[in-house]
DNA sequence: CCTAACTGTAACCAAGATGGTGACAGTAAT
DNA sequence: ATTACTGTCACCATCTTGGTTACAGTTAGG
């Protein structure tokens, strides 16, 4: 399989408050995804513990950045919502009575570590506001007929 | 949560075969995993496949590489028995009367391959024999008592 | 030829993660 | 008071995963 959709749905919130600067509700929020208003409190609720949003309560409330947009990166927003290793290790600790098996777990967290950062490292070089940007340079052309 | 640890058995196996030069049986590399035959046989399936391995039927049976070790990658495991993306997208397709929602696809998608491939071409920098030498050389220093 | 030792698969299971949903308490503006 | 929000719990169906049993097919050895 792969890693939850999370990322991608925090990703899209993130992009919708930095593309208005007024706060959304998780209900205006649901709509872009097609999605529900539950779903998208728990994942704002994890990005509001790592400090990139904050709501506020009560009639008329919603969320908000508490960054500017060029200053949350894809990465920020993946660890905030997904939590655990990429890569899994092995299901149980192989046999200490083979040779391989000895040293296997030592070598592979090694490797898929290093493996995983090169993602995340990826994941830190975009920004919120570069997506704003292409959405709107998106928009801009399809504006134009031809 | 993440990827299986299919991974991580297919890289076991591989290294094994490669530190042995001869062919070994799913019960033996189970025990190694200490894990059992069937699930082996499974992973190991799918790297044949991959034509990484390739196994010989009946009695005195057992796997043996198909390539020289240094010709095998952690990628070339990692794909052989793991499919489709990494970072899951969208479960369903945003609203398209969203302005961000019309575009975030197609975004994601950009972002989330290049991640990918940042991490997958990492994987492609290790082989099998770079671990075969790393377990020779762990087993090694083990054996100076000082 | 028969048996033992393998691969190759299908079928099934329990456990956990996931996306989705209803319900409801708390909070704040009108 | 009512309305419109957040925050959270509980529950659900579905899917994936690792594990296991069972068994058919294949090959070597006695």
């Amino acid at each position: 399989m792969g890693l939850s959709s999370r990322s991608a749905v925090a990703i899209h919130a993130l992009t919708m408050l930095a593309r208005w600067d007024h706060s959304l509700t998780s209900a205006e929020i649901a709509d872009s995804l097609a999605s529900n208003p539950v779903l998208v409190r728990r994942i704002l609720g994890s990005l509001r513990d790592a400090d990139l949003v904050w709501a506020t309560e009560g009639r008329g409330g919603g969320w908000s950045l508490a960054r500017a947009p060029h200053e949350i990166t894809l990465h920020d927003a993946y660890t905030a919502v997904e939590e655990g290793p990429i890569l899994s290790r092995h299901a149980h600790p192989p046999s200490d009575a083979c040779e391989v098996g000895r040293h296997m777990q030592n070598l592979l967290e090694t490797e898929f570590r290093d493996a995983e950062q090169a993602m995340e490292e990826r994941l830190g070089r975009t920004t919120i506001a570069h997506l704003v940007q292409q959405v709107l340079a998106a928009e801009r052309a399809h504006a134009l007929p031809k």
